[in-house]
DNA sequence: CGGCTCACG
DNA sequence: GACGTACGTGAGCCGA
């Protein structure tokens, strides 16, 4: 069926030009709304993937000022403010930009764009087409009556149908031209009825019907204000339903067969780019085709950024009364964004309780909100400050306003306070969002950390007051709601300043430098997603891990006894400088390695070397080592940690995940880390069975098999590799086979070596250590490897040479890692460097894919009408899902599905992704 | 706080 | 001629 999307070119212009700052083409023409428009058409670029995309497209745009509205009503629109001056020469060249991508652009004169935009929908809706409306405009909103209709905001990459229209309204679309009429619109000059505001008019035509029948009803009505407006106002009613009303009649300018999408042309699009200088769009354009979102770039420069002024403390604001607050949050309402910071009294998110909230608007216009200030003695004087429950109700609808972008640095933390702050208010659910740790992260992974202290130093020349200059630190430290208003003010407010300082030079990078496709598609919706995760947390049977600490207990004692006795004396055996004295010098076994601080190596393949020995002296101890070694670590930092990790509050675990940990994209997790709970021993993975459902519920883990290898075999394009995963044969019995002529127990753990080996850029004397055979075997093994598999080399040596001449690597989704280090002057820095960019797209892509399906897994689950099914836990290639029992079968395809697709649309993968799925009562038994 | 060791993918 | 040798993480312990 075809599907028709009508873009409001004129709407768009507006916003594309107040949301980005200020910035100028190469010639040093004002461009940032050219930008921000073409931006904005390359984004709906991707819609044309999607299985309900478009097969037509037009631009629609505002011809006149004159319209008909302006014969019924002379000040309709009168009071706009004329367009900025920056901006009138960049409507030509706006035009010209739809022209370049080949697309029809319409306007005609006497109507305005929405008018066209509502007759073309017409049209095509009655010839049974799809219509898509890719706009805010609340107008056009009255459009949405038929169900082949709807909305697309692609600046908020949101649909909306007629419920957004009930939930902003409270009326559906048909009523919705009533509701306007009396509510007026101030831009537009609509008079409206004075005194009527949404939630009025909202009132009276659900209770009455239409604006004819709430004005009949107005003379019964009770007496006051409301009635006299009515009566008194009753023409400027009628005359505002007439000019909401859209005209759905305009002869159309061009049919709709016209708009038929046949694909973008090349040079066009390359000529208008090039003229501008958008170097990052044409670098996109010259890679279109291709699976790299990306193409290298040279340095990417963001023209004319404008210079903020430097960070000034004094200026900020502490907002200790309703009416201030309230101005606040209107500014910040008639900006469209504001950054933001919450206070709170510690650093874990699902426990910490909220202090204060600040709120940036421009660099240096911020404030702070104080809400829980002063001891936690309940008779000590509190500072003068607002009531918590008051400015919580005022600050929530700020936060959750679906038209004002909120801005944060580690949004994660915030949005599980905010969540957590006021369950009688149903928690705070901050949206639409933009992290600025995030985006920091999906643009320099790999050149530097990302924490607010550092970029503020990078990129501001700021120097932040140290969280420890407020607060003190070790003994005398104090919460932050014992700090005075005045610090805290200052503490505060400036990490809002600096999220918003920030945000500006990150927002038009992330498009210049193709960082977009990312941020918004895979990183940007994740931060919710893990934020829900946390929260959630995971069931600790806290008798379990108790019954094996005790035992790992009594075992470690035992050893230790056994392990002095052979020693002849007491010593720490966790020391791993005892320990070496104790083989190397006291017992004198051969052999031993020092490092180069001095100590004997003492790790486990020394060990193990030693232990293999039959006639070792130390073999009956070095034994006993490892036993002790493997039960203490297990104890410490498992059985023990973990108990004391539950939060009394939720008899649940709660970690946190770090979006920007690992320069490949993957996650990492801490407090507790719970993408290392250990599997490999039978000792260890009893831990497993300690992490429950609760009753009623089982754990479901899914996981990706083979991932990497199958990345590699599609990313490389290794035939044989792919052929052994279409047919689902084994991987590492196909390399054995490859390699060495035939299978076995012996020849498949090689080959399993050999293929991790590999992605991770192995040498042949690493590779001579793990199989224990001389170099020169290991490096016949590396070249008959690479003759069966060419494309590995291949992809080794273009990755290299790519990564050494961008300075980064990508991956199928255009996540770049930069390595700085490539470039050093030291050969091992240098080669360590390597390994890692040639690991880095494969790491990195299958990071993408697993994230991919964790944005999608939530909607899924509900679109099935699964919303019992909660996601608690990701291991970089699984994820853990605790859901009722009666729910597995469900569930259980739709999350296949979701993971197995996950590359999908962008990624068409010539090869299968291959889910295995486990059931039951905790997550040992599930594996 | 660095080094060592070891848990995971 | 010596060095060091598989990628990505986080945590606990020791000892300076």
């Amino acid at each position: 069926m075809p599907h028709l999307y009508l873009v409001d070119g004129s709407s768009f212009i507006f916003r594309a030009y107040h949301v980005l700052p200020k910035l100028t083409n190469k010639h040093g023409e004002p461009a940032g709304a050219v930008y921000g428009y073409v931006s904005m058409l390359w984004k709906l670029a991707d819609e044309l993937d999607k299985a309900d995309g478009p097969t037509h497209l037009a631009v629609i745009f505002d011809k006149s000022e004159q319209t008909f509205r302006n014969e019924m009503y002379d000040q309709y629109k009168a009071h706009r403010p004329p367009a900025p001056e920056d901006l009138v020469p960049q409507f030509p060249m706006i035009r010209d930009a739809t022209r370049a991508f080949s697309l029809p652009c319409i306007e005609e004169a006497g109507w305005e764009a929405d008018d066209l935009i509502a007759s073309y929908s017409k049209a095509a809706l009655a010839q049974g087409w799809q219509v898509t409306i890719v706009s805010s405009d609340k107008d056009l909103m009255q459009l949405l009556t038929e169900p082949g209709i709807d909305m697309l905001d692609t600046m908020k990459d949101r649909r909306m149908g007629p419920e957004a229209v009930v939930e902003k309204f409270g009326v559906g679309p048909d009523k919705l031209g009533e509701v306007l009429a009396l509510m007026g619109d101030s831009v537009d000059n609509v008079p409206g009825v004075p005194g009527i505001g949404p939630k009025t008019a909202a009132k009276l035509i659900l209770e009455h019907g239409d604006v004819e029948a709430v004005l009949a009803a107005a003379p019964a009505m009770k007496p006051g204000k409301l009635r006299d407006n009515l009566i008194e106002h009753a023409d400027k009613a009628r005359l505002s339903r007439k000019l909401v009303e859209l005209a759905c009649d305009v002869p159309l300018p061009d049919p709709l067969e016209s708009m038929e999408l046949n694909g973008i042309p090349d040079a066009p699009l390359r000529a208008f780019l090039d003229h501008h200088g958008f170097k990052t769009l044409l670098a996109r354009l010259g890679n279109a085709g291709t699976t790299v979102a990306d193409a290298p770039v040279e340095t990417p420069d963001v023209p004319g950024l404008e210079e903020d002024p430097p960070c000034n403390h004094d200026g900020y604001a502490t907002v200790t009364d309703a009416a201030e607050l309230d101005r606040w949050i209107a500014d910040a309402r008639h900006q469209g964004w504001v950054a933001f910071d919450t206070e709170t009294t510690g650093v874990d998110a699902t426990r910490a309780e909220l202090v204060g909230v600040s709120l940036a608007l421009k660099p240096n216009i911020a404030c702070y909100v104080p809400i829980g200030h002063g001891g936690t003695d309940m008779f000590a004087e509190k500072p003068v400050q607002l009531d918590r429950d008051v400015a919580l109700a005022k600050l929530k609808p700020l936060l959750e306003d679906p038209s004002v972008l909120k801005i944060g640095h580690n949004l994660k933390y915030d949005a599980i306070v905010l969540a957590r702050c006021c369950p009688e208010l149903g928690g705070i659910t901050v949206g639409p969002y933009d992290d600025t740790i995030v985006m920091s992260f999906d643009l320099d992974a790999g050149l530097h950390g990302h924490g607010m202290d550092e970029l503020a130093a990078t990129h501001l020349s700021h120097s932040c007051i140290a969280y420890k200059d407020v607060t003190g630190s070790g003994k005398k430290q104090i919460g932050f709601h014992e700090v005075d208003l005045k610090a805290a003010t200052r503490y505060a407010a400036e990490d809002a300043d600096v999220t918003l300082r920030l945000w500006k030079r990150f927002k038009p990078r992330l498009a210049y430098e193709g960082a977009t496709r990312v941020y918004e598609m895979v990183d940007r919706p994740l931060v919710r997603v893990i934020a829900d995760m946390e929260r959630e947390g995971i069931k600790i049977d806290a008798a379990v891990l108790s019954r094996l600490s005790d035992d790992f207990s009594k075992q470690i004692a035992a050893l230790e006894e056994e392990i002095h006795a052979i020693a002849g004396f007491k010593f720490t055996i966790g020391s791993p400088k005892q320990l070496g004295d104790v083989l190397f010098d006291k017992m004198g076994i051969k052999g031993g390695r020092k490092g180069k601080s001095g100590v004997y190596s003492t790790d486990v393949n020394e060990l193990e070397r030693i232990a293999a020995d039959k006639d070792s002296p130390g073999r009956e101890m070095v034994l006993k080592v490892l036993d002790w070694r493997q039960l203490s670590k297990l104890k410490s930092t498992y059985t023990d940690a973990l108990q004391a990790q539950i939060n009394p509050a939720t008899g649940r675990v709660h970690t946190s995940y770090s979006l920007t940990g690992a320069q490949t994209g993957r996650l990492s997790s801490t407090d507790p880390n719970l993408q290392n709970i250990p599997i490999r021993t039978e000792t260890g993975r009893q831990i497993r069975d300690a992490f429950v459902a609760e009753p009623g519920n089982v754990i479901l883990s899914a996981d990706y098999s083979q991932i990497e290898l199958r990345l590699a075999a599609h990313i490389a394009d290794v035939p044989a590799l792919r052929e052994a995963f279409e047919s689902g044969e084994d991987i590492h019995n196909r390399t054995a086979m490859e390699l060495f002529g035939e299978v076995n127990r012996d020849t498949r753990g090689r080959a399993k070596t050999i293929n991790f080996a590999i992605l991770y850029g192995i040498s042949r004397w690493g590779l001579a250590g793990r199989l224990d055979v001389t170099p020169d075997e290991a490096q016949g093994m590396i070249d008959r490897y690479f003759q069966s598999f060419p494309g590995i080399s291949r992809y080794i040596a273009d990755t290299l040479t790519e990564a050494k001449q961008a300075g980064y690597t990508t991956t199928l989704f255009g996540r770049k890692t930069h390595f700085p280090r490539l470039q050093s002057k030291t050969q091992h820095e240098r080669a360590g460097s390597e390994r890692a960019a040639i690991n880095a797209p494969i790491q990195g892509t299958s990071a993408d894919i697993i994230k991919r399906a964790m944005a999608r897994m939530g909607p899924a689950l509900a679109e099935a009408g699964l919303p019992n099914v909660k996601m608690l836990l990701q291991v970089h290639d699984e994820l853990v899902f605790e859901l009722p029992e009666g729910d597995v079968e469900a569930a259980r395809p739709v999350i296949e599905r979701v993971m197995a697709t996950a590359a999908e649309p962008a990624i068409t993968l010539t090869v299968p992704l291959g889910i295995e799925i486990g059931v039951g009562p905790s997550w040992g038994a599930a594996h």
